[in-house]
RNA sequence: CGGGGCGUAGCGCAGUCUGGUAGCGCACAUGGUUCGGGACCAUGGAGUCGGAGGUUCAAAUCCUCUCGCCCCGACCA
């Protein structure tokens, strides 16, 4: 939307011809006006950092929660809460984690009128007060495995920040879990890891590449991170998930012992794994295209939006009821999967606003509402709908005359193929654009000035090499690809030093 | 923390160089004509020009200080 049209703004050349829809290429003008422009959110601007998320904006964090929220039911684990604030000394105690976190910490230090003796911190994640918690609530191995999960909002006063991908607060679910020992801990990581992985390419229709953090990438007082990186239509990549292999730092940290089964007292094991409103970033970047918004079926708060056109009293009675009846029936589909603990219904707006049925089309483009539905006069004499979907896909192109009661019968159908094509449209554009590089100085092609892609490339394995190459082209290492994702595993030479390297790992500029 | 930019109506901006009645588009309100891809006409409401100080007969405009936001880097979900 760089050179598009502005809503409600006439000076704007519009595009009236050329209306193939171009796909996104860049941060920060396209992806803010698709952001302003489908009023998902706004810069809060009188606080540095944190933006307002708008009511539909909210919607689609809601679809994500409520989602995701079932598959963490569904493996076993239980949501709790806890304090917004920290002691500081809490953050201390894990030295890798205090080294990480300290730089980007919001602190409390007065309070009724008065200093504190000891200040308090935003939470900028949740692993030390909980872990207060689990030493107080853990004490024998049949306390175990403890399955903790939270909503919350954090806080971290990053240097520079962007909507939805990078704000100071933002809102986002934390698991926490403890265990008996490093087998269960590291299943668990695995699990929830695969639990954002599906979630991801099913409901966002996001394909995710999963992987391990290097060191250096690693989530302050892990042992191991794992995560799932998202491939952006600027050639960027998004971490947008992280599951974490916690070891026993920080039940050593917070002293959370247990007996286990021959009476031996023992740290527990533990994980953490999240996802944030940064999802709705990754959403934005994966599908959108230069009319706005394209939101998945699965979380788009508005699935068809029927736009009755008419020209007299009459009419507009007519179809009106019409509208009003095909509303009716489409309400009653429910998109969830067979055995889902919740119920989707299909939620349907009739535009019934004194606009030009035109002016209604592109407000909702611009939202990324999958199906729109004209209704006239016409139609209703046919007893048929004008269906369109928002982008071309073998669940519709262009605008589709269909009988009425089929379009009702077929529409759960549709919309579903709908998910599953742009989830094949996006691994599409990912694969297309993806590499594999074996030289350096195709790699340094490859990442001059903005440009980036997905390279897969050999790495020797080290820290030096992996920061060398960072300095010389702001690319990194996004991960280490788990088995089955990405090129099979071979061995070869590092891209950059030219050691031995026992696979390929994938490289990008990073959000 | 470095480098750039910007604060004027709900939103987007012009006006600042060269001081002199506070402007434009959209949005909003009312009336009318319209209505299958962004309608048009008429009328109207809406502003301590980010803040403080200074220069001047006169400051959105010049000077000093200050606050805030955005973008580009270094750090990060």
């Amino acid at each position: 939307m760089s050179k598009g049209p502005k809503e409600g703004n006439k000076d704007v050349e519009k595009d009236k011809e050329g209306r193939i829809a171009t796909r996104a290429e860049s941060y920060p003008d396209w992806y803010q006006d698709v952001i302003r422009e489908a009023e998902l959110a706004e810069p809060a601007k009188v606080v540095k950092g944190c933006m307002v998320i708008k009511p539909y904006g909210y919607a689609i964090w809601e679809k994500i929660q409520r989602e995701l929220d079932g598959r963490f039911k569904d493996t076993g684990h239980q949501n709790a809460y806890f304090p917004l604030l920290i002691p500081q000394s809490f953050i201390t105690r894990e030295a890798e984690h205090v080294e990480g976190f300290a730089p980007e910490l919001a602190v409390v230090t007065h309070a009724g009128g008065e200093a504190l003796e000891e200040p308090y911190v935003v939470r900028p994640t949740s692993e030390t007060i909980i872990g207060h918690f689990f030493s107080k609530w853990i004490g024998s191995h049949r306390d175990l495995p403890l399955l903790i999960n939270q909503w919350a909002n954090v806080m971290r006063w990053e240097k520079r920040t962007r909507m939805f991908l990078r704000t100071t607060e933002f809102l986002w679910q934390e698991g926490h879990t403890a265990h008996a020992n490093h087998e269960e801990s590291l299943a668990e990581t695995i699990r929830m890891l695969n639990v954002y992985g599906d979630f991801s390419d099913q409901v966002l229709a996001m394909p995710v590449v999963r992987g391990i953090k290097t060191e250096s990438e690693k989530f302050a007082g892990a042992l191991q991170s794992f995560c799932i990186e998202g491939y952006m239509q600027d050639g960027k990549a998004l971490q947008a998930g992280t599951s974490h292999d916690l070891g026993q730092n920080f039940g050593k940290a917070f002293d959370v012992k247990f007996q286990n089964e021959r009476g031996e007292s023992e740290y527990v094991w533990q994980t953490s794994w999240g996802v944030s409103t940064r999802l709705i970033g990754g959403l934005i970047m994966s599908h959108s295209d230069d009319q706005g918004l394209v939101l998945p079926p699965l979380v788009a708060p508005i699935h068809a939006v029927i736009v009755p056109i008419y020209r007299n009293d009459a009419e507009k009675a007519q179809v009106m009821e019409a509208a009003a009846r095909v509303k009716a029936q489409l309400a009653d589909i429910d998109l969830g999967p067979p055995r889902s603990r919740y119920r989707d219904f299909v939620e349907v707006v009739i535009d019934d606003r004194d606009l030009r049925p035109g002016a209604k089309y592109y407000h909702w483009e611009r939202r990324g509402v999958p199906v729109r539905i004209e209704l006239g006069p016409r139609d209703v004499a046919k007893s048929q709908v004008v269906a369109k979907m928002r982008i071309d896909s073998e669940a519709g192109r262009g605008k589709e005359f269909v009988a009425e009661s089929d379009f009702v019968a077929t529409f759960r159908d549709r919309l579903l193929r709908y998910q599953g094509e742009l989830h094949r449209l996006a691994r599409e554009r990912r694969d297309g654009a993806a590499i594999t590089l074996d030289s350096w100085s195709d790699f340094e092609a490859a990442f001059t000035g903005e440009k980036s892609t997905f390279a897969w490339c050999h790495w020797d394995g080290t820290r030096e090499t992996e920061a060398a190459i960072k300095e010389a082209t702001q690319a990194t290492i996004r991960c280490v690809p788990l088995d089955g994702q990405g090129p099979a595993a071979e061995p070869g030479t590092c891209i950059k030093s030219g050691k031995p390297s026992p696979r390929r790992v994938l490289m990008a500029k990073a959000y």
